[in-house]
DNA sequence: CTGTTAGCGCTTTCAG
DNA sequence: CTGAAAGCGCTAACAG
């Protein structure tokens, strides 16, 4: 028993004739160790946890993939508990890695408090933020700040002054920090080129969606003096831009350019000028940092930033 | 320890006053269950797992949006096997019930062989299907003979006659049989007409996507007297007729009538006439079945038929 | 109704 | 290098 078991866990300290022998009678036996078994005798759950908010939305579910084709190679099992009300994110922020028994913790696209974030630290689980970053904890994403300036920045290039900006809520309950961070970007470009960022030119949507995006836009587009341009905070809500366009009988990109953010799959079927980021590899990633993690625990948080690109299609085009 | 026991599993045989008195125990202490070793000597993986082909496509995820709402409340964890080959598909179908071990399997728009049920039957673990059925194992799903019927007769009703049909691959490694289900209905619905059912209008996509679709779309609208309605086998592929028809000039619904299936989230936003089946319920039904079987075996399979409903939106029209 | 006890099937010492 | 043996922390069967 006890040299199966060494077999099993590629043990060194086993003959190779043994070995073989062993296997042989595994194979024969058809024998699969019981993974109950496994967890309880060694301590380790072989569970990976992931906390996702909206795992339906395009952007975070092509991050899950990533994450899933990782970890389905690994030994690791994964849980995901999704989050869709405000409520359910602080639980299982707060629980988490206290009520059931992970290995560790991958948060998607949430970020956590100061006060979370020690709680998680001092969990003991390794925790990997994904599309997410705080000081205490590892994480990997990119830098939405130069993002929104490089989305900005195209439509600067491109002739526009009246670029409007609309985004989810800058203060959300769920504190995603993305919205933020785009208009942060959007305000530096805007100031590299001496143009007054003027909040009128801003609209926040109460809900991520297609819709009320549309709305969003329309109300910009109501505007005395309405933008020539619109940068959207997600390619989700480029398309309700598009929408309140064709709407209006508004010319895509000859009368409104529009630019997204995340280049999900159906931006390019929509021609849609964004701002493409690794989605699934992102996932990937964290989930290779957490394995790593939880391997050998690093001294310090590990932060990766990935690379943004401008992925220009038709959306936008020079201001007439 | 066995009465602490007794206490957590809810069995009926301990008094009022010592049930406090253990909760107040376990609150004080803070204590958690060790759910390895609750698996290990109860026997019970606590697990169940779910096959999905695809899980970031929209129609899948949301399925398994539903799936996820079910068990997150029960005290089963969900593992997700994610099939993106025909390998991982014969291989998932073939040996998840063996190697590793769960409580319970839900299989997502898979349909097994006669040989993969019948192995899956005899595994002993309960299997549902969903999306799918075989008359060995539980499933929850619609009739997608009467959704194809459905969709064509709509078309037939604004009096097209000249009506194409796109889809995936009718054989396809991973057995998807939707496409051949639906396209089963438009000839009965053509039949029912009085309309040939020319192969010609009919075209498959040799992979799912917008894309393909698109080609197939371009290929249709090539032909000497192109089809004035299409129906596509998925929303995804009414997008690609869409791109299609725009590409070439042509006014939807005026001068082309296109009608998808499934009515994801785009479809609302792209104002697309569609067959409405229900996603993420189907998921939550199906997970439903799946506890129930786990509860207490059914003497035979279960097939769960769910509703569908034509969705008129602003993709078809009179034929002119 | 409650305390005691024997496993569940592994991993991991510890001798040999 | 390889057997034997002691748990891991629960559940469930058994006495009391």
């Amino acid at each position: 028993m006890g040299t199966v078991s060494r077999v099993l866990n590629q043990h060194p300290a086993v003959s190779e004739a043994t070995r073989a022998a062993v296997q042989e009678a595994i194979a024969s036996l058809n024998y699969t160790p019981n993974p109950s078994a496994r967890r309880l005798s060694s301590g380790r759950t072989l569970t990976i946890a992931i906390i996702v908010p909206f795992f339906t939305r395009p952007s975070f579910v092509e991050r899950l993939r990533g994450v899933v084709a990782v970890l389905n190679q690994s030994e690791y099992q994964l849980v995901i508990y999704n989050v869709e009300t405000p409520q359910q994110r602080d639980l299982y922020l707060h629980d988490l890695p206290r009520r059931s028994r992970f290995d560790g913790l991958l948060i998607l696209s949430l970020t956590p408090t100061d006060a979370e974030a020690e709680r998680l630290q001092q969990s003991g689980v390794p925790v990997v933020l994904i599309d997410a970053f705080h000081p205490l904890l590892h994480g990997v994403g990119v830098d939405d700040v130069a993002g929104g300036a490089l989305a900005t920045g195209h439509l600067i290039a491109l002739g526009h002054r009246d670029i409007g900006y609309i985004s989810d809520l800058i203060d959300c309950p769920y504190r995603f920090i993305a919205s933020r961070a785009r208009l942060q970007g959007y305000c530096q470009a805007l100031a590299a080129a001496q143009i007054p960022c003027d909040p009128r030119y801003q609209q926040e949507a109460t809900q991520h969606g297609v819709r009320e995006a549309r709305e969003a836009a329309r109300l910009l587009l109501d505007r005395p003096q309405p933008p020539t341009a619109v940068f959207a905070a997600s390619d989700t809500q480029a398309f309700g831009v598009l929408q309140a366009a064709r709407a209006r009988g508004l010319d895509v990109p000859a009368q409104l350019s529009v630019i997204g953010y995340d280049d999900i799959e159906m931006a390019e079927f929509w021609h849609l000028t964004t701002v493409h980021q690794p989605l699934s590899e992102s996932g990937a990633e964290g989930a290779r940092l957490l394995l790593a993690a939880m391997a050998a625990p690093f001294d310090s948080p590990r932060q990766i930033r990935q690379p943004l690109t401008l992925i220009q299609r038709q959306t936008t085009a020079p201001r007439v």
